[in-house]
DNA sequence: TTGTATGCGTTATCAC
DNA sequence: GTGATAACGCATACAA
């Protein structure tokens, strides 16, 4: 059994109260007292327990994270950077974080609410963000504090604090600088539609094409599900109907490492015949041979100002800029091969 | 303000009582009563709040992990695995993760006494031992529940639920692979005195050279601290000491491709000049070139062993086997070479 | 300076 | 079937 205030108080001679106060640190106790009681609570090997104090304060010093079955890949890198940055912030300020996984967005849903709804959480980061979010929906219409990391879609309202990198500008980089290599069939892996950051991702693909007076193809554009696998089954697709192809950027940087894959799959040399490029700049887009190139998403530093932001919010004071996004950085590496002669 | 199982009550005009037991479907309430009762709670959205669940119940459904400030850069692989093998085998048992991030050993002491002696968690990973590790003397005393992620030193007692690859094994195949090749003057790259598998991995290492009747040299152990920049220097060291090493082994994979740039910078040529072997086959070992040959310890499958001894001791169902050692795979790849010729 | 009483929201006990 | 009461462990008005 567990020794409680009680067990001290009863030890030390003095009332629950008294024992309380002199353990919180009041200074409305004699001093004698005080040490008398915090040595009867050392000896008992006293620990607080955080539920009763959790439940009294009405608060839990903790923020939830709902992890997505599609993050429970081992190499799935991206929950994992975000993750550790939410974590290094929530330690900073005292505060734990509570992971939930689910496998299904039905529990995703529902996790929210057990968590937030359940007072387990002082508030929750929601990562991910699809089409009309049922969770933000939940989290907004109950006030839960809560931070956003991604954004809404481009028709849907964003009345609400979030962090994002800047999809539309980043693929429109790598798509540009293809171009000024002198590429003019260019590729592009989509993300899945019920993503929020897909129209900007397409929207980035297309602008740039425009930019240069290049046409839209539709039939140049694949579809992936954000995993390496599929981005390699997306590119030989390309390759197959598209033999002019000379260039693909994947809405992420695992598609694109699978895409690699399917280039040389296909008897051509990346970098040499097929230039390739990226989104995210995962540790691995560096070390992968060729390297490759992509554009620079700090997933690391988007957690850390997540939540940076949610614990303000939840300390009641709600940050100034609720809406932060963040230009990514292009990054030319040798999968964009030289630019081709003309 | 939050809806509680009071409000429920007053609106349905239930006592609380009968309320509780309508929605926590016991058979003893009034079919009627229970379907007026469901709905009226839905319309509230009601939320049962859980810290009161979890206090009366005296139990969280939560399992705790502390993470260490080692396990803090973007780039650690490890923790990140063996959190995702954890958070898979929760959820499927419908427990949550506290991941509490701490930054120094002391806090991570403390981090252990606040969320176990807290009951704040049903029990407790701990990863990343250490010789004499407090945190285990702390749960032992305890009795708190917890299985360890890796064992004790070869001197301590190991009287406790643990998953580990064997280390020592592990490291001996590496080495003996390259002797196996015509090496004879191998290198070694060790972990940090005060972790608790360094003693076994040295063993692996002088084990194969016993074997072999190769001498064991002192000045061919380097020691690194598992990150990558440690590894390069203490390649260099290695190198610069002993111009005649054909062959570097190191406690990690991280260290191993340190290593390799190392070499680089030496002006040989990884898998030519010089055969490199690691340890745990992160992701990145088979992507990086040349890939780097090394010993697999499922990381990811550990994660869930661990988490699922932990649950069924937390269940009250100790599991049979409480030491569960596995044999780590070598795994050749391009940073082997060619067999020396002789 | 210390103690009594009350409440946080839930479930369990035991009457009615 | 239903409800009053106590309990989980802690913190805080309020009294003394």
């Amino acid at each position: 059994m567990p020794v409680t205030l009680k067990d001290v108080a009863a030890a030390a001679g003095y009332s629950v109260t008294t024992t309380s106060r002199a353990l919180g640190g009041y200074d409305d106790v004699n001093e004698q007292t005080r040490e008398r009681i915090i040595t009867v609570a050392r000896e008992l090997g006293y620990q607080p327990n955080m539920l009763a104090r959790q439940l009294q304060a009405q608060r839990a010093e903790t923020i939830g994270l709902v992890i997505p079955q599609a993050a429970h890949q081992p190499d799935d890198d991206f929950f994992s950077l975000l993750m550790k940055g939410i974590s290094y912030v929530a330690s900073q300020h005292q505060f734990d974080l509570l992971i939930s996984s689910q496998l299904t967005p039905q529990d995703e849903l529902r996790a929210y609410q057990r968590i937030a709804g359940g007072r387990r959480v002082d508030g929750v980061i929601v990562a991910r963000t699809m089409h009309d979010d049922p969770r933000i929906a939940y989290l907004q219409r109950n006030n839960y504090p809560f931070v956003v990391s991604g954004r809404s879609a481009p028709d849907e309202p964003d009345d609400f604090p979030f962090v994002d990198a800047d999809s539309e500008s980043g693929i429109r980089q790598v798509v540009a600088h293809f171009i000024d290599y002198g590429h003019e069939h260019i590729g592009f892996i989509s993300s899945p539609p019920e993503l929020a950051y897909t129209p900007y991702r397409l929207a980035g693909y297309q602008h740039a094409l425009a930019d240069a007076d290049l046409p839209y193809r539709e039939d140049y554009v694949a579809h992936g599900d954000m995993q390496q696998e599929s981005g390699q089954k997306a590119a030989a697709d390309l390759l197959a109907r598209h033999p002019q192809m000379t260039a693909i950027v994947a809405s992420n940087d695992a598609m694109a490492i699978g895409a690699m894959a399917a280039v040389q799959a296909a008897g051509k040399q990346v970098g040499v015949d097929m230039a390739l490029g990226g989104f995210d700049d995962i540790p691995l887009a560096r070390h992968i041979t060729p390297d490759l190139t992509t554009v620079r998403q700090p997933i690391y530093r988007i957690g850390e100002l997540v939540a940076e932001m949610l614990i303000q919010i939840i300390n009641g004071e709600p940050p100034e800029q609720t809406g932060i996004l963040l230009e990514p950085k292009l990054i030319i590496r040798a999968s964009s091969g030289q630019p081709l002669a003309i």
